[in-house]
DNA sequence: GCAGAAAAGTGCGTGCACGCAAGTTTGCAT
DNA sequence: ATGCAAACTTGCGTGCACGCACTTTTCTGC
């Protein structure tokens, strides 16, 4: 189940990877983000400029793929793994909720430089359109792959819904965090997800029904 | 109606982004688009190429945009222009068939000339998220703006399956015009919208009824 | 009308994305 | 083992996006 393609190759290719990831993170924190060069990025990590943006297309992308992580992948992983039992829109909802939960991103300071900086917001946003072909795959996997179409429509919507909500999460936080000072109340995150992605359930919960009565079980 | 907020000023901006679009599509379609420079453009229309960049971000947008126009207004305009007896889900996938349908962009070149390129394939299909505001307008508007948060997460996913849809479109037509030719067999488009979206219908069902319940008429 | 404010256009400098054409490493098969 | 092919890295060059400071034009209140 591991993504390994081939052996030696790969690794060093994740491994080059995640140098960049967290020599951008580590540069970004002790600077402040604008006074990092990729240059300084790549030197960091040991690998030419050029090869730098063989793996990202922008600064902003490293910072954030630090944080992120590859959290698609297990959104998508979440989704599959949900019982059978359950329904899709719960299934789907849930998973989201988790993975955007855990341990609050192993890293809240890194987090609180995200939703300071707004190229930093932006490319954080972006993150959500990534879910979009791993969920298709997750979805259309409990649909029964009959008419895959649906599957990647309903990924979309979910994932333009999760920015949505991404979206007004770094509204509402940046405000506070203003007034506040240093408060992160990503506490209503999961609330937020839950309620933004609400209006979508009946799309879930008809194609999985014309699902069931194509392919009842 | 016409968003004039002030009026010499407006009017030669208007004129300006138009010279910009014009010039970036007729010298693309002379020279091909490759072998444009945003230099090129800006001394068509008469503006500094520093200028340009206050009006485009990227070469590729003037070119779609030429070709687009205001297509995300339009299609708000065409929401809000339904009967209020029809459903919220007739109204906005009609409304998009429409606007997608128009004249064919009046100018099958240009489209054809988008077709081939990637990156201005990439450009148009990005000119879907720009329906989101409006669209979430218009939307909001029907419901009658109690929960304008609905109406946006209706909108961002309807941008996105209208984004599935003109990528699915893109890609058929892209190998059957390379197989025939010449052909642009957008014959399909709007079925192929009709169908896409098809699969929101349930959401956009049930936002109704919910705003028709606490609101009766 | 006129003065000051606001906004649009401009010149310049910097950092970056990306294509291309080598060079180098890894994988595979003989 | 060894040679070949594919993949990854790198240097170089080009075009571009964008911030900043400045000029010119348009708008607003007196």
């Amino acid at each position: 189940m591991t993504t390994r393609r081939t052996g030696l190759r790969e690794q060093k290719k994740q491994a080059t990877r995640e140098a960049l990831r967290a020599a951008a993170l580590r540069l970004a924190l002790e600077r402040g983000p604008d006074d990092v060069r990729v240059d300084d990025i790549a030197e960091a990590a040991g690998v030419s400029p050029r090869t730098y943006n063989n793996y990202f297309s922008s600064r902003e992308h490293a910072i954030v793929a630090a944080v992120t992580g590859e959290r698609e992948a297990r959104v998508a992983a979440a989704v599959a793994d949900r019982p059978a039992g359950v329904g899709l829109a719960d299934a789907v909802i849930e998973a989201i909720v988790d993975q955007y939960t855990a341990p609050d991103e192993s890293g809240r300071d890194a987090l609180l430089l995200i939703i300071t900086r707004p190229a930093l917001r932006e490319a954080f946003l972006e993150t959500t359109a990534a879910i979009e072909h791993p969920l298709t795959d997750a979805i259309a996997e409990r649909l029964g792959d009959d008419d895959p179409h649906t599957a990647r429509v309903l990924a979309a919507s979910v994932a333009a819904a999760v920015r949505v909500a991404i979206e007004r999460w770094l509204h509402t936080t940046a405000s506070s965090a203003t007034i506040s000072g240093l408060v992160v109340p990503s506490g209503s995150l999961p609330d937020l997800l839950r309620t933004t992605l609400a209006p979508l359930t009946p799309a879930l919960d008809a194609a999985e029904q014309r699902a069931l009565r194509r392919r009842p079980r």
